[in-house]
DNA sequence: CGATACACGTGACTC
DNA sequence: TGAGTCACGTGTATC
């Protein structure tokens, strides 16, 4: 409903809370119940109590600091997780991690495809009547002649070449031609 | 820079607390847990009273119940995000977040390493004393015919035909020779 | 003893 | 009005 902004993208809003945080005027609202009352004597306040009181604050505001900061990672992670601009916090941390595997395993596939393989395919562009898809291979010792025929659509010989140097070979004569321009050459 | 590595790969790590979190007593006793010493000892309640205090149970349970849900959360993150197995929560979220980040740039440039650009960089091997870097352009209307010599280190040809197919350049014809290979050819 | 982090119960707010 | 979520102050454990 209220939600707003989705995507997010930059989102440094800063918001400051009312009460004041360095003085310690925020004191003794109602709530200080099982402590005896104090400040009686408002002039030789028990250096005991003060001190104790005074570590109580500064233990809530470590506390509230601790949560406002959290609160901001819990912004941050809002900000780089897609499609959660409107949930709450169980559901942006499940949505989080669905994501993360999500990333993964693109990132998993995709370099898989990579820069690791040992043999590797190479579409040669559609054939069509005029020209049919023809690959020669001749071996003499450790070397290989390559030759191959196809339409020049999708750029054949760079695809080759790429299939070539994925194989690790080293080409030491390369030739291409394109014989009927007329034709399948648009 | 980036570096990522190490992936590390499967840490199922399952945690499981050692407080029952199954709320199977908590109907009408309230009698355990953290047996407050100071326990204003409150007689009986009324019928009205107690419904009041049921619901608040409730209250309090439901509660309990969210903070469970949300630190399972906690752990299935904990379990997806590598080398965070020790930090806080805090940590936790931002290291989600930059390993997020990670995941994305790395899928970004995996999957734009594909069909994107138009301005293309080409690295022609390191020069040596015998073979000076050459390119040579020649414009023919809207045609180019490019002249390149170059060493035969690091597949030459194959980077070019790359940096043309990147940039849509149609290849009509294409020659390449290795001159001396005794010498610069290993 | 201070610093840090977490869980807890409770008030306040929404739909 | 009840179910859900959040922020708050506090108690407590670890270092």
């Amino acid at each position: 409903m209220l939600a707003p902004e989705l995507h997010t993208y930059l989102f440094t809003c800063r918001i400051t809370k009312p009460s004041s945080p360095s003085s310690d005027s925020a004191a003794s609202d109602q709530s200080d119940s099982s402590d005896s009352q104090l400040v009686v004597a408002h002039t030789k306040r028990p250096a005991k109590k003060k001190k104790g009181k005074n570590l109580a604050m500064n233990h809530v505001e470590a506390e509230r600091l601790r949560r406002e900061n959290l609160n901001k990672r819990f912004y941050a992670l809002r900000s780089v997780v897609p499609n959660v601009s409107k949930m709450d916090k169980a559901s942006l941390l499940a949505d989080a991690v669905c994501y993360i595997n999500e990333l993964k395993q693109k990132v998993d596939e995709l370099e898989a495809g990579g820069p690791k393989l040992k043999k590797v395919k190479v579409e040669m562009g559609a054939k069509n009547t005029y020209n049919k898809n023809k690959v020669d291979v001749k071996m003499v010792g450790e070397d290989a002649m390559i030759r191959v025929q196809s339409a020049n659509t999708d750029m054949p010989t760079s695809k080759l070449m790429s299939a070539l140097r994925k194989m690790e070979a080293v080409v030491h004569h390369a030739s291409m031609s394109c014989v009927v321009c007329s034709i399948c050459c648009r």
